[in-house]
Parts: C-alpha cells; structure tokens; sequence
RNA sequence: GCGCUCGUAGCUCAACGGAUAGAGCAUCUGACUACGGAUCAGAAGGUUGGGGGUUCGAAUCCCUCCGAGCGCACCA
C-alpha cells in the first residue's frame, strides 16, 4: 500500500523532472535504517547515469518536488549519503495497518491473487512404498504442506499428489522379502532387512497375496506417519495404474509422434541429445519393460491432461540428475517445460550422539518419521524442517531436537498466542469491554514497542507474496519468529491494562493485541503449526 | 573426470543488487509486590571459504581456485 504510492509519487516527479527514461521498476523499500527514515528509494542513483544528472542532485530535486507536495503519509522526504531518499512517514500509516489487519482478519488478510485461480499440482515426498517414511522424508511433507497453504493463499487451485512406485523391481523385492520372512525363509538377494519386515511379515494373514497385502500396508503406514505431522494428500496417484489404464502407452504414442523415438539396441529411445542433453535416454527395456523415465513423463502427462497448468514436484537433492531428462520429455510431449516445475531441496543429514546416522531401507538402518513425531510432536517437528531454507542442508540432530524441543522456537510464537489469549480472559475476568474499533482512538499507539510491532505486521502481505514467488515457506517461519519477538517486547513493556494505562491507551492496545493474534493465526496457520490459546 | 546444489558469528540459520551483514542457541551481565519469566534488556562474537571481474554499490551477478553434499544405469 505504501509502496504503490510511494512509487507512484516517484514516477511523477521523475516524469514530471524530465528524467527519460523513467524505469519500469522503482525501487521502494522499508528502510533498515530507522534513524533516517521509515521507507527508502534508491532511484536517484539508479537512473542518474542514464539520464546524465548526479545522482546526489537528482535525489535533491526529487525531495524537493515530493515536499512540496507531499504523497499521502509522508512527513517528510529528506536526502542520505550519495542519493538515497528517506520517508519519514506519519504514524496514521501504521494505525491503518492495524485497521486493515483487524477488517480483513485471519481469513482475509496477506491474502492474495497471485496464481489468479490457476491449478498447480503439488507432488511431493513420493517416497517409494517399501518400508515406513524416514525422518528426512519429513522434510518434503512439510516444505511441501507448508508451500501449498502458502500458494492456496496466494490464488492458486492446489491439488496435493503423492506419485506410488507401485510397480517395478523393488515393489516385487519388497513382497518378496515380506513373504520370505513370513514362511522363515532367508532374505532374498538385495532384498530388504529391518524390523518393519519381520513385524509386518507377522502381521500378513496366512491367505494373503503378498504383493497386494504388502501394498496396502505399508502405504498405511506411510499415509499414517504423513497424518501425524498434519499432511493429507488429494490424491495417490498409482503408478502401476498407468500400466493397467494403457496411459504408459499412450504417452509413448505421443512422444513417438514428436518424431523423437528410435529403437536401438532392442530397446525403445529417447533422442534426449536433440533436446540439449549429453546423452539419449531409455523409454522401453529390452525386454518390453517401461523405465521409470517412460512411467514418470506418461505421469506428468496425466497431470497435464487433469486440467492443471502447472506441476511443482518437490525432489530431494539425490534426483537432481533426473531433472533435465524429465523436462526434455515433457518438452518432447509439446509442453513448455517451465510449466514443470522442479523445487530441489537439499539433503537431511540424521545424527545421534553427533555421529551420522547412515540411512537405507534395504540394511533397515533408518529413523523412522513416526517415531520422532511422537516424542517431540507435530509442531516441533514440522518447525524445525520449516525454519530453514529447503536449499540448504539440513542436520537433524535426535538428541539435540528431542532433548532441546523445549527451547524450540515453536514455543516462543506459541507462547505469544498463549499471552493474547490469556490477556483476553483476563480482560473478561475484569470486565473490560472492548469498543469498536471505528470509536477507538489508535493515535494514541506511539511507544516504539507498539510501533514496531505493527510494522512487522504490516509486512505479512509481502512476506507471504515473496514465500509464494520464490517457494520459500521458511519465510513465514522466520517472520512468525520476528512477529512473536516483537510482541513479546510489547507485553513486557506496555500494559494493556491497569493502574498507569489510560482508558483510551487499554482500548487502542485491544485492537492491538488482537491484531497480532490474527498475525500469528494466519502465519502459524501457513506453516501447518498450531496456535494455541495456552500451552 | 563431468554435472547439479551449496559454503555467512563457536553452533543452527536469516538477509527484493542497496546505506553500519541480522536473529536464535551457547557464553557473560542485568530485570518481576500489575495482563503467563516458555519473557525482556545489555555485552561479546564477522576479511560473508580464497582471489579476480561487472556495477555508483556485491554475501547476492560473472570467472577461477579451494572445500562439502549429491548425481553421472536398459534402478526407482
């Protein structure tokens, strides 16, 4: 809001200075340096060379016309260092925040039309259904949970999908290894270990088909370890379904008519080289097999063909080599590829008693999602893989999260929503009424604690925009942090009631109070964290 | 060897190409006879892996070197 009529302004006295040409983008930020200003423009030095002026004159003549007729807020524009121009804003601007927080509320506010209704496909942790969900798959069920509910706030129509390796060697491995326990027979050959199989081997009915009971099983198992960190998919999509429908076919039959296919060797190709890779790639084994490549384009096929136009799939760090391959076949079906998207999030890194804990399904070495979500909780966990940027890598520490989840930070954001609540019962065991907020005066919010708390609060809208365009959930993490420590700071310094607070302070700090809880319902809420009103 | 992703305080991590690189944890020092101390305030901590380049301006973009993780299958 701000910034639109700051730049607006901006534009006009650029025009109206005879600066040409005036740039697309005018850059318009909160400034970081409060002592000179509340907002800040660097566009007198970005567009001093091209329009031959100094940069520090351009700023001065700039300041001059905005003081002379001053944008709405503005009290004063003055002129930094080598032509930075600094707003000081009158403090109706953030009073207003407070008033836009409180109309549009947790349903409305730092909502937006980004995605303009489009539908995405959101296809993420897709782990291959042959043993429980390790911890490090938490990872993508909340990056990818949180993304989505940060999109769907954003416009997008979100469609959660999880893509079942149902078919294959490993499937018929895993059966195997299930059925081989059960009867006390060895392990077949590169088969999988672990307590999950005798457990389950114990579990499978005398009368069952392995294959089929194995199936079901273990994506039980997995869709319960997702429901415990609060992720539930729209659709599992089967990949052997693919198989059954006839869909793998028709996907070749596509990619045959692009004129990209060749048999060589007995098998079936890709001429991936003409689309810019190093080499061509499989489609159909000798032997008459699809490979997981065939299957996986014959997929995002299906995807297209169910009305979305645009596929997120979120992939560990380890896929990274099947990127280019995937796109070419997507490009090869006459799609544009960057309607596939590809989110690479880097690897977990488990440690116990700080030595790293070597993962894989097959030895049965592996820390199981389910586990660390029951002692630590859902909140404590969804957090810890929400705090940090999915591009970098992540330890996860047993000891330090499970013995530490006290000091986790969930706590802290929590807490604050706790506090509100808490002010609010105190209120009622008072009989303070709350007024309406149109007769409220919020002039009287002047202490710096108030005041930056609602400049945090005015910030969410952008913050969600930003996590949105650039995938980055951990945003809104860090910004729930940042609004918690604000609020904080407040309570320990302003009272909302009592002997030194006047009526009209108890009223406006209210609104204000209330305002931040709706800040941290939406935030919390976007991350999947509850908000609870006592801990 | 080739490729992808990274390298920021002791540790875990932030930072639309903008001004003096910020938080938390840990360490040290302080703050409650009022709404929840799971809190608050302060101190200390940095050549943003090294070196070049582009730019008015670089942690951010480009090149190069060093280091790390992960890929380079008719596995999935």
């Amino acid at each position: 809001m701000i910034a639109d009529i700051l730049t607006s302004s901006l534009r006009g006295a650029l025009v109206a200075l005879g600066v040409d040409p005036v740039p697309e983008r005018i850059p318009v930020e909160r400034s970081n340096r409060p002592e000179l200003g509340d907002w800040s423009s660097s566009v007198a030095l970005a567009v001093a060379k091209a329009s031959g002026r100094k940069p520090r004159d351009l700023a001065d003549a700039l300041a001059a016309r905005l003081t002379e007729d001053p944008p709405g807020y503005v009290a004063e524009v003055t002129v930094a260092g080598p032509g930075f121009l600094n707003f000081r804003l009158h403090d109706r601007w953030l009073h207003d925040v407070l008033t836009e927080v409180v109309t549009q509320g947790a349903d409305g506010y730092a909502r937006s039309d980004l995605g303009h209704g489009e539908r995405v496909n959101v296809e993420f942790v897709s782990a291959n259904p042959t043993g429980p969900l390790h911890v490090g798959a938490g990872r993508w069920a909340v990056y990818g949970d949180a993304l989505c509910r940060i999109l769907e706030r954003c416009g997008y129509g979100v469609h959660r999908e999880y893509y079942v390796n149902d078919r294959g060697l490993q499937m018929g491995l895993f059966a195997a290894s299930l059925a081989a326990a059960k009867a006390g027979e060895p392990t077949p050959e590169n088969g999988y270990k672990g307590q999950y199989i005798s457990d389950w081997a114990a579990e499978m009915p005398d009368d069952a088909e392995p294959a089929v009971w194995a199936h079901q099983r273990v994506l039980a198992d997995i869709g319960g370890a997702l429901s415990s960190v609060g992720v539930e998919f729209d659709t599992w999509f089967s990949e052997q379904s693919m198989v059954d429908s006839g869909a793998i076919d028709a996907a070749l039959a596509d990619l045959r008519a692009s004129g990209l296919v060749f048999e060589a060797d007995s098998a079936t190709w890709l001429r991936t080289t003409d689309l810019g890779l190093a080499k061509d790639e499989v489609l159909v084994k000798t032997g008459g097999e699809p490979t997981y490549l065939l299957g996986d384009i014959a997929y995002h096929r299906n995807k297209f063909t169910r009305g979305f136009t645009r596929l997120i799939d979120v992939w560990g760090a380890d896929h990274h080599g099947h990127v280019a391959r995937l796109k070419a076949g997507v490009q090869a079906l006459g799609h544009d590829p960057d309607e596939l998207e590809i989110v690479l999030g880097q690897l977990v890194t488990v440690e116990r008693n700080g030595e790293v804990v070597r993962m894989g399904k097959r030895s049965g070495q592996f820390v199981e999602l389910a586990e660390v979500v029951e002692e630590v909780g859902p909140d404590v966990a969804r957090l810890t893989f929400l705090l940090q940027s999915v591009d970098t890598r992540q330890t996860f520490d047993l000891d330090a999260v499970v013995s530490k989840s006290m000091d986790n930070p969930v706590f802290y954001v929590q807490y604050a929503h706790a506090r509100i609540a808490s002010i609010s019962r105190v209120a009622a065991e008072k009989g303070v009424q709350r007024y309406p907020l149109e007769i409220v005066d919020l002039s009287v919010l002047t202490h710096d604690r108030e005041l930056d708390l609602l400049r945090c609060l005015g910030e969410l809208p952008e913050v969600v925009a930003d996590a949105c365009r650039t995938r980055a959930p951990h945003k809104v993490a860090t910004w729930a942090r940042e609004l918690a420590g604000r609020f904080h700071g407040f309570y320990h310094d302003c009272y909302v009631m009592g002997e030194d607070v006047s009526h009209e302070q108890t009223q406006a700090r209210l609104w204000l109070v209330e305002a931040t809880q709706t800040g941290l319902a939406i935030g919390l809420g976007l991350l999947g964290v509850s908000a609870p009103d006592s801990m």
